[in-house]
Order: C-alpha cells, then structure tokens, then sequence
DNA sequence: TATCGAAATCAAAACGTTTTGATTACCAGG
DNA sequence: CCTGGTAATCAAAACGTTTTGATTTCGATA
C-alpha cells in the first residue's frame, strides 16, 4: 500500500506537506506543490480513510437501517438516500433489520463500533426501539424516515392527509361500507391513515360508513391472506350495508396481495370492489387494473432525510467543540431543543381501480 | 469516548492486557479478566473499528455495487447479500451505480479509500468497467454478481436453460413467431437468454421459429415502449406467420412494462398474445395474469456470492502473509488461477399469461 | 537453594493520517 | 547591519487499536 510517507519521500518533503497540499489548510510554495501532486499521481496514492477518520473522529458515513429491501418502496427510498448521502460525500453502511429488534440493536452497535457519523432509521417495527434510543442518548445524531416517532426528528409524509383524500374520493363514489387493511397495529403511519380515512369518509359521504378493520405486516402476503380469511368469515358474502364495496389496504404491496386473492374470489376491482394502495411505487401503474393509490415525493423525502441529518451532524460537530468549556450556562438560551419534523405532501393518484359501488343486490 | 486506555486505567492493568482479554490470544488469569470485563461493562466500551481496522488493515467491510435498488430483483439480491455478509462478521457499504460509468469509477476510488475487503459487484451496464478492472488489477477481491464476466470469478443462474425451457414451452404450445424484449444489448445474461430460447424453440417444435428482437433498458418503461413502437410499426396489425403471438421479456421488469401496454392495445394476455418474464419476482406471482416466468433462486444466488467472495478474501489474506518472501516460486504449483464460476439453477414457472396461439385470422 | 520454564503482565512500536508548535529562509524597514 | 515579520517547511504528537519482545512472578525441579 502506497501510504502518504511514501509520496512524501518520493517528492522529497515531509508527511505534512503532503498533507497540507492535500487539503490545503497551509500555504505550500508552487513547485513543491506541483511536485507532490506529481509524485501522489505517479504512485497512485489514494488516502486511507480509516486513518483519516481515527483523528477526526468521523468516517464520514452513515448507517442505513430499511426492514426490507425487497419492497420497493424501500428500494427506492433507499437508492435515493445512498444517492444523495454520496453526493455530500459520505457513504452509506446498509443494514438489513428485517424488522426484527434484535438484529436492529446488533446493527446499531455495530455502526457505533464504526463511528458512524449519523443514522437514517426506518422504524417498520413498533414504536422506538430501546437500543435506538441508546444510540440517541450516547449523541449519535439520527432520523427516522417514514415513520413519525415524537421525540425523535424525522421526515415523512401527510399520511393523515392521503388517507383523507382517499375518503373523501371513495364517499363521493357512494362507498359506505370498507374493509381496511392495516400494516402493523399501532404504527404511526398506519394509524394516521386510517384516521385520514375515516376523516375523508365523513366529510365526503352523508350517512357514517361501515369500517372493518384488519392489521399485519407491510406485505402481499398480508393482503392476501386477509381477504381470504374475510372471505371465509362470510365477510363479502354479506348483503346490503354490511358487505364491503371498498378495501383499502394501508400500502401497495397489501393492495397488490388483495387484488390477487379478490381475482381468485371471483370478484372484479372495480366492478364488485374498489381497491386502492399507498405509497404509488412504480408497478401500481403498470399492473391491472392500475391502482388508485397516495403517491409519496419518495426522492424528496429521501434527499430531505439525508440533508436534515447532516445538517443536525454538523451542527453536533459544532457543538462538540464547545463541549470541553464545561456548561456555558447561556441563560437567554435555555430553550428546549427542538425536534424537527418534515412533513411532506402527498398526492392523490386516482387510477382503474376504483368505481362507484355495485348496485345492491 | 470510552477508550481500551480508560478501560486500562479502570481496571488497573495495562492497555494490552485488555486487548488479549478481547482476543484471547493470550492467556489472562481469571481474576483479572473478570476486573476488565467488569470495567469494560460498567464503562459501556466499545472497540474503535477505524482504529482496529487501521492495525490489521482490514475493515471488515464490502462493497456492493448495484445499478438500481428500485428493481424488487436487485433489492432482494442486495437484502440476501446483506445479510450472509452480515452473519460473517461483514458490513455492507451501499453503492447505486444507475448504470453511470462513472459513478462507478467514483464509488471504487472511494471503497479502496476505505479499505473494503472485497467486492460484490452487478454490472448491469456493458461488460467490465476500466475502474473495475483497475481494483481488481490493485488486488481487491471481487465476485462479480448476475453476469458473466470471463476473466472475473462470478455467481450467476443458468441463463441459457432458462431461455430454453421458455422456447419449449411456447414452442409446444404452438407458438411460431415471437418478440424478444431484451435488456441491454450485448450483456451476457440478454444473449444468453436469447440463445437458449432460440435452441428451445428449436428443440420444442417443428418449423423454424420467426424471432423478432428489440434490445434496451431492463426497466418497465422498455418493455412498454416496446410495445407501442411495435404496434405503431404494425408488427401486431401483421396476418399469419409474421404476428407474434408471444412476448418474450429479457426480465420480469420488462413484462410488467409489456403487459400494460399490451392491455392499452386491446390485447388480452394470453388469449391474444402469450408473455413471459424472467427472474421471479415476487409480484409476478400476484399480478392479473400471474407471470409465467424463470425463477432464479436468488438468495442462493446472493449467499453463494458472499461465499465464494469470503473465501477469495481469506485467501488472499493468506497469500499476502507470504508476499514477503519473494517469489517463492514453486515449480510444481505453476498452474493458471483458476476463475471460478459459480453457476445456479433455475425453475421455469408456468403460470396464467401463456397459452396456445389464437387461431390464425 | 539456585535454576528453569511457564504464566501473566507490561511497555513500546506500529498502523496512516492530521494538526500544530518550531524552525528556517528570506525580505523589507529602520 | 540589525530587527521583525511572513511564507514555507519540518518534526513530533496524537488518534485507538494490535502485536510482540521484555519483564516479573511463581512454583517446580535439580
């Protein structure tokens, strides 16, 4: 390995001026300038970041944690944070939770042994995991994406607001009666929609509709299941008011499932059932019907992440060098800190996959 | 930060004493290695992996380079791969190359920097990048994932029998004239799909087959431009032998994309037309009609990936140990390196979108 | 009791950088 | 001709580890 000693001799300086034509903190004459940068590109040095980053305590790189990258909602999400992480020069440590906490508190150790300068966290599991919040504590600057948590600063979308909008579209279609298909009980983001939806159906349609619930994971698999097991329940052999004339599936890949098992049920989207999605990944317009489903800016809530993680890393850097000075104690400022949270919009994308509900049998 | 030195001082021994409690590689009597666990416990320690890395010259990472985490494929490859490196002892470093080959150039320089112990690399784009070829030239051990590259060690699927067994099929199910949507032209995974369809088509049935071919982007888009330049050239509006009565897509991706537009055109799927796809996502199996498609096993794929990369590493770790010694030069042992070529099987998967031919008009 | 060896521990060097106080060389101003 | 200042360069310390040769301690053997 070609180290900066050995540019160093070749050009016949010292290590720091090498150093300082390399980052340009010192003034450096022109030809001994010429003559290092001559020397580093006849050896092929290439600086060793481990080095680099033993004495300024940062590696310059983040840890990414995504439950499933087969999704491609996180695939995209993902791509499009790696992207603009690099574009800030900083590279991306990927990890797999799978959401399971104890992969996820394996991972964060693991990215605090690296010295990772941040982390962009994606809950998909409950609520804050207690080894997150360890990593919190210790003054790892991180964002949730995604997912709102309270205390912790985050980016996400108006989930409430997309799942108004879709209310309101499927009240006006006269639906009074929806099976919704939650992800996990519990999570903000499905919470949140279900909310939007039944705030959405209220102002949208006259009478209360009828709103059966079902929760699980983010997965095809889920929304197929549970429209099976509706099914067997009786569910959409039901007349009248009670029969479901809508699912509403709490993302794509459960409305990519139900639209599978309702086909197999015999039932037509969108003549015998509406169906919409969330999040608008790409095959929702590609596949048939195409699904009415909430599209998220998912490039801007990714780049938006990464810039307000850099933005509270820098700031922490700041702060570090003020640490030693023992409590300034600024009265006028003692203001709670302040958790940010970037909300984007959302958008409605009203596709084949919704129609006005069948005539009553 | 908790440094070995503070965990030294707290237990009162010597920084190497704690480092050969962490190793054990050398003996420690019992009371004293319970006093540095206890004070490594109590101070919450955590091992600098920069500094590790620096001492052993290893970072105990990888590199993955992948062109499009939003393909369900790659992200499902890249979570697999993730994970085996993971279970070794091995964090990921993510990079999205977007087919840019200079992006590519980029993140190599950068993963060099950083020490990584080895590459998982999907080219996606034409053939070896120069800058790959340039690590692999520095010594880096890479595993090249997908594609075929001769002269790099490589994990990929049986490309031509899965072509082949495709050709079967339609071929036995009469169909005569067919359109190829390849990936990008040239690439190994697109000629070796396409040679094993036509052998297929030979071996399934009669009359030579009339074989049109359009080669582009592995993406949906492709497959639906395809589709509606063909229908704008009339290759559907044509009579007898010249219509095809099948679309073969180099991907699943490309299906999905063929599959719209060839709905747009009033053309149901199979009844009017046949189509298949390639590599087994998991929506093909959810999308109206199910994809008959080729499925790779890809998280054996991914494993044996990491695998043979893994062992790669620790190889040349081994040999660098010797690298000193200048050239031993055993006679015996003067055999070629050995590239090897780790090749999987694949598993044709018939489902809804294929069928005989309509009657001819 | 002197000697030896093994077990346990320590001290110091090394890994490849950056940072910074010290030194040198030079030139302008008095 | 001395002084002072500046520009350019160097040397050494530091970052947090691992590794290894040296030292100490101790019990067993002669």
């Amino acid at each position: 390995m070609i180290t900066i000693k050995d540019v160093a001799r070749a050009a016949g300086v010292s290590v720091s001026t090498v150093s300082h034509v390399l980052s340009g903190r010192r003034p450096i004459s022109e030809p001994t300038r010429l003559r290092v940068l001559e020397a580093i590109e006849r050896l092929g040095y290439r600086p060793n970041r481990l080095a680099q980053g033993l004495v300024s305590k940062s590696s310059r790189s983040l840890g990414l944690l995504v439950p499933d990258l087969a999704n491609p909602f996180f695939g995209s999400m993902a791509e499009a944070m790696e992207i603009a992480a690099h574009d800030r020069g900083y590279s991306v440590i990927l990890c797999n939770t799978n959401l399971d906490s104890r992969r996820e508190a394996d991972y964060l150790s693991m990215l605090l042994s690296r010295q990772v300068d941040g982390l962009l966290y994606f809950p998909g599991t409950r609520v804050p995991n207690r080894a997150l919040l360890e990593a919190v504590a210790a003054g790892v600057p991180v964002v949730v994406v995604d997912e709102r948590i309270d205390n912790l600063p985050g980016v996400f979308v108006d989930n409430f607001d997309g799942g108004r909008q879709l209310g309101r579209l499927l009240a006006q279609l006269g639906h009074r009666s929806l099976l919704f298909i939650g992800g996990p009980e519990g999570l903000p983001t499905v919470t949140d929609r279900l909310n939007g939806l039944r705030a959405g159906l209220a102002e949208g349609g006259g009478a209360p509709a009828n709103l059966l619930l079902r929760f699980g994971e983010y997965r095809a698999s889920h929304g197929y299941e549970t429209i099976h097991i509706c099914a067997r329940e009786g569910v959409f052999a039901a007349v009248g008011e009670e029969r479901p004339t809508a699912v509403v599936a709490a993302n794509d890949m459960i409305a990519l499932g139900a639209l599978r098992a309702l086909r197999e049920l015999q039932l037509q989207v969108p003549r015998d059932c509406s169906l919409t999605g969330f999040d608008g990944v790409e095959f929702t317009a590609m596949i048939t019907p195409s699904l009415t489903t909430v599209q998220q800016p998912s490039t801007r809530v990714a780049t938006a992440a990464v810039e307000l993680l850099l933005q509270r890393i820098e700031a922490g850097e700041n702060h570090r060098d003020r640490a030693g000075q023992q409590q300034p104690h600024d009265d006028q400022a003692e203001v709670a800190p302040v958790i940010p949270h970037v909300v984007l919009p959302v958008t409605l994308v009203v596709r084949e996959s919704v129609a006005p509900p069948p005539p009553q049998r």
